[in-house]
DNA sequence: CGAAGCGTTGAGTCCGCTCAACTAGCGTGG
DNA sequence: CCACGCTAGTTGAGCGGACTCAACGCTTCG
């Protein structure tokens, strides 16, 4: 039942990563990246590209385990992370983890610290992974060398309020079951936006991570993934999971709360919006 | 019970407002506002209003239940809220409404539209409010006269981030009082900022907004406050709420989940800055 | 080998949802 | 004028799902 799924792309490096190991084989083709790297994985117009410093950007890799930024740290770097995956997270006051996102290639690093100049969320590498050093935000005279990272840095923040808008509706009213499924169609089409499969799933977090981040117990999500994989849904293994029906997922995804049995609740043009404009899925 | 409090600044105002009435007391500080009020509204450092341009924003003037932007509506303007409050949700597939979260003055509307150019919230005013126009987007060639604003959205969108990131960590992982008692807390936080008490909160939406926001039903939210109101920490009108004892509410609002028994699921590192430095309320 | 962490499974409890009924305020229209 | 409908808010009864606690297998690491 564990057993890793056989042709996975990743599979080779399934199992939890060692310190030892020197780099893994999707890193290479991040080993350096361009400002049009940047500026393609961010899903930015290329025109802006035009305007931006060209040549190679500096990179830092990350071994797994390892803290890129810490919550309450002073500002200093914006990061582009260019392979692998990173956990955000912050500490409430009582001490516990709470896991904020999952960050992927063109996911940018500490946008939410322009405002205060303190990170607000903590970033450790899930996975082996490499960032780009976008922009150094600490010496003010720089920032009118910046004004060419403003579309930049504005469009992945609106991607990123975007994203969490999504979450945001995604996991506040439904079930446990339904919330995995949600997060994994979610995570197959970001891993999928990075050129894997968006059915062949390799989860570099643990179980307790997306428990955290769907705001569930950790058993609960287990129970859901032996609960879907007995449907015949989903095949789980230890580190990944491949989606069987994914138009069943997808249904069991948009169909929530049961049935909307009246139009309580419902705004009537909000309501003739929705029908109008098709949902992006 | 549901009496109102007597001397809540707003109390004159309370209940559903009707159509006819042209403005409200509050309104009249807010009829103009200029590049400078934008600046300090957002938080943003008074040094980029210098390069901003100069003289009076057009303003729009909301009456309650009228819609701003639609959701998946083209995005054209960015507005920034100058008083009253406006809700923002999205429509789910099925139908359903998902608040996502309540802009007050200094929220600037329309920040998640510019990665897609759609925008992804609707927002409707839960009462009289204005906004200002910030920036036309229509027109790509106004982009370079853009140029000196993109500070001050940067800056707004990056608190805009931290606001849901505080709103994620808030909300997954805490029972259904506790939630309420953060929201009243952070409400009453954001009212302050507007001049308003913190302690004496004019809720411009009702119950099932609140609900919808918080991920709960609205039966519970409406137990919450009466079991609140028993425990002689709030007193609860319909659209005002008054904070009895803050110290309490506070702690309440901090201490959840139980304590923590052992070090599960803690980052030593994490912790010790966690420690270290102090917490924003 | 023991310790620690991850993942899974089971048993029991409790919180929050669902459904329902009721009150109050407001607007409409006979 | 009052009846009526509609909405918002509150409260109760009952149930189901998720959490809590516990135990166990497995792997990794010191």
């Amino acid at each position: 039942m564990n057993s890793l799924l056989p042709g996975h792309r990743a599979s080779p490096e399934v199992g939890v990563p060692r310190q030892g190991i020197p780099c893994r084989t999707h890193c290479s083709d991040a080993a350096r990246c361009s400002m049009d790297d940047v500026v393609r994985w961010s899903g930015c117009s290329a025109a802006v590209a035009l305007a931006m410093p060209q040549g190679p950007l500096a990179m830092r890799h990350l071994r797994p385990t390892t803290t890129l930024v810490h919550e309450h740290q002073r500002l200093d770097q914006l990061y582009m992370v260019s392979s692998g995956c990173l956990k955000l997270f912050t500490i409430d006051s009582s001490g516990f983890e709470q896991v904020t996102g999952f960050a992927m290639r063109g996911s940018v690093i500490g946008l939410d610290a322009i405002g205060t100049g303190c990170y607000t969320t903590s970033a450790v590498a899930l996975e082996d992974a490499s960032v780009c050093l976008l922009v150094r935000w600490s010496t003010p005279r720089e920032q009118s060398m910046e004004g060419a990272f403003w579309p930049l840095l504005q469009f992945a923040a609106a991607r990123e309020l975007q994203l969490r808008t999504e979450t945001q509706c995604q996991m506040a009213p439904a079930s446990a079951e339904i919330r995995v499924v949600r997060f994994l169609l979610h995570f197959g089409q970001r891993q999928a936006a990075t050129g894997y499969s968006d059915r062949r799933l390799r989860l570099p977090m643990n179980r307790r991570d997306i428990a955290s981040y769907l705001g569930l117990a950790h058993e609960t999500v287990s129970r859901a993934f032996t609960l879907l994989s007995r449907e015949g849904l989903l095949e789980v293994g230890l580190r990944d999971v491949e989606l069987i029906d994914p138009v069943s997922l997808r249904h069991l995804a948009h169909s929530t709360r049961g049935v909307p049995r009246s139009s309580a609740g419902l705004h009537e043009e909000a309501r003739s919006a929705a029908g109008a404009v098709p949902l992006a899925a």
